[in-house]
DNA sequence: CCTTATCTTGAACATACATTCAAGATAAGG
DNA sequence: CCTTATCTTGAATGTATGTTCAAGATAAGG
């Protein structure tokens, strides 16, 4: 008997960086190998193939991010200036140069889309839960009536996570921070108005 | 001497497709050759490696997308529900399963960005000359008082790219026409507000 | 109609890729 | 402390990749 020594958690964020870099086609296993510190055998036989170590991986992604969010609000701060504050924190992200500054989800959804429709119904479902999260911030919020609004909050979170999906996007033709606040900052008053 | 044979434009909308459907790394040589039934050589004698091969379909895209949207822009209709109606162009897009779908500049730039410059600067550029040409377009609907705005055209394009880069982003995880439609719609009423 | 420049053809090449596997190492159980 | 199950190691494998190149085909110029 004998238990495995690596830190998964190291593992999958290190394979997450990766892949959020070069993409899923382009981070070969020669890479996960390096940045993981790991031999073939080792992921293989964890992970069995690369679309297993991108899954979990991605899973990874999924806690860290639903951490993130559920610290940022469960605070004591209203829902609203909480929704306003995570929109700089993702226009921040875009921005710094070597950590985050894209989404996992959306980058390799993208990518993949119309060729592996196994990682497809992952994201997508991590996406979708992405929305549901949003939607049941911004009802909470209208249930305190921290602002009306003639839309059911379904609606208005999906406008949200199209418009956080643009800035990000957007992000890639033009890095200037004044540009990326100001999308955040007409998001955020066309939401509630 | 000797004239080329094949049909530019013809092999260059085929990488074109190519590339939207599989992306830049994953669509091979191979499937390049199949498509434009074009031989290697023939295929580096003109464009001299992929990445050229790509730069030329992107530009054919460009030029494709612009002839689109000066024929819609170009019409007796007012500029304001020419935008309305452009925004159900893309939403359509965004659905039929076939072709189009995607965005091969957004989609492009979003798979290579961080890993190749030459490609991510040409990208850029037409990502930006769009937004200009939308904002030139805005720019005239306010001159013509079809519309009043705090903002000023720059700023309503820029808002107005985003949404379009997010609706195309969100059709990836929910393809229900519907929602894509109130989504476009939510857009052109937060920008004309 | 012959020459010559250029295009077409497709086999060949080196490299990079994802994956496998057998040998060696090591921790837990008795 | 020995056994054994499991993990680690890294060389090896086969395939797919982007690219080259020399031979053959063909259109234009004189």
């Amino acid at each position: 008997m004998r238990t495995a020594e690596f830190d998964t958690e190291f593992v999958l964020r290190q394979a997450m960086h990766a892949f959020m870099q070069y993409g899923y086609a382009k981070t070969s296993m020669q890479k996960l190998k390096e940045v993981t510190h790991l031999h073939p055998g080792s992921i293989y036989a964890a992970y069995g193939n690369k679309k297993g170590l991108f899954l979990a991986a991605t899973e990874q992604y999924q806690k860290d991010r639903n951490q993130q969010f559920t610290a940022l609000f469960n605070d004591q701060q209203s829902i609203l200036s909480t929704l306003k504050h995570y929109l700089t924190v993702i226009v921040d992200e875009c921005i710094e140069g070597e950590v985050a500054k894209v989404c996992l989800l959306t980058k390799s959804i993208s990518e993949v889309e119309g060729n592996d429709p196994q990682i497809c119904s992952v994201l997508r479902g991590n996406l979708n839960a992405y929305e549901n999260a949003l939607a049941e911030q911004i009802q909470k919020a209208l249930d305190n009536n921290e602002f009306k609004s003639s839309k059911p909050a379904q609606q208005l979170a999906r406008f949200l996570v199209m418009g956080i999906y643009g800035i990000r996007t957007y992000a890639l033709t033009n890095q200037e921070p004044k540009s990326l606040q100001q999308l955040a900052d007409d998001l955020f008053a066309a939401l509630v108005n």
